[in-house]
DNA sequence: GCCAACGTTGGC
DNA sequence: GCCAACGTTGGC
């Protein structure tokens, strides 16, 4: 089993959406970055967890875990005009994006904070604590997810 | 709102 | 294939 993180804007999707959607699940639509489609493409399977990253707040920092609950299929919203998602340059026969649904797992207590995160000398190599880093999901090792679960509980 | 860092685009 | 210009991300 893998561990990763997703990043999402609150304002756009949060965990509170998630949780509230049927089933608490929902797909994780409009990825239009290479290397993270091929994580959720190749590498995402049914069961990993997820840390879920709200970004572009106050305070950015984990809210939660969620998990991967249905592997990887085409992005449909690129070819759906209406979509804010939607890529012209996309042909549904030779699909470009791809996601996975995930599904709520828990929601912290309160959120783990980015400038927390930064405090704590284990997670000093995580990818998002990266200057610049602007990967939208990354992996994580499970040391790294037991460490912020422990810290959200 | 600012701006540094990054990914993508497109002319050459 | 290089790289400048551009658009986006996201913390502050």
């Amino acid at each position: 089993m893998k561990y990763w993180l997703m990043k999402t804007e609150p304002d756009v999707f949060s965990i509170d959406d998630l949780k509230n959607h049927p089933q608490k699940t929902s797909p994780w639509e409009g990825v239009r970055n290479y290397q993270a489609r091929n994580f959720m493409r190749d590498e995402m399977k049914k069961g990993d967890k997820v840390l879920i990253y709200h970004s572009n707040c106050k305070p950015p920092g984990v809210a939660g875990i969620a998990e991967v609950c249905k592997e990887s299929y085409p992005d449909h919203f690129a070819w759906d005009k209406k979509s804010k998602y939607y890529d012209a340059k996309c042909d549904p026969q030779n699909p470009r994006w791809f996601m996975v649904d995930v599904k709520f797992k828990k929601m912290f207590k309160s959120t783990v904070s980015l400038s927390e995160l930064k405090e704590v000398k284990a997670l000093e190599s995580m990818l998002i604590l990266r200057k610049g880093n602007r990967l939208s999901i990354t992996p994580v090792t499970k040391k790294e997810f037991e460490i912020i679960e422990k810290m959200g509980d």
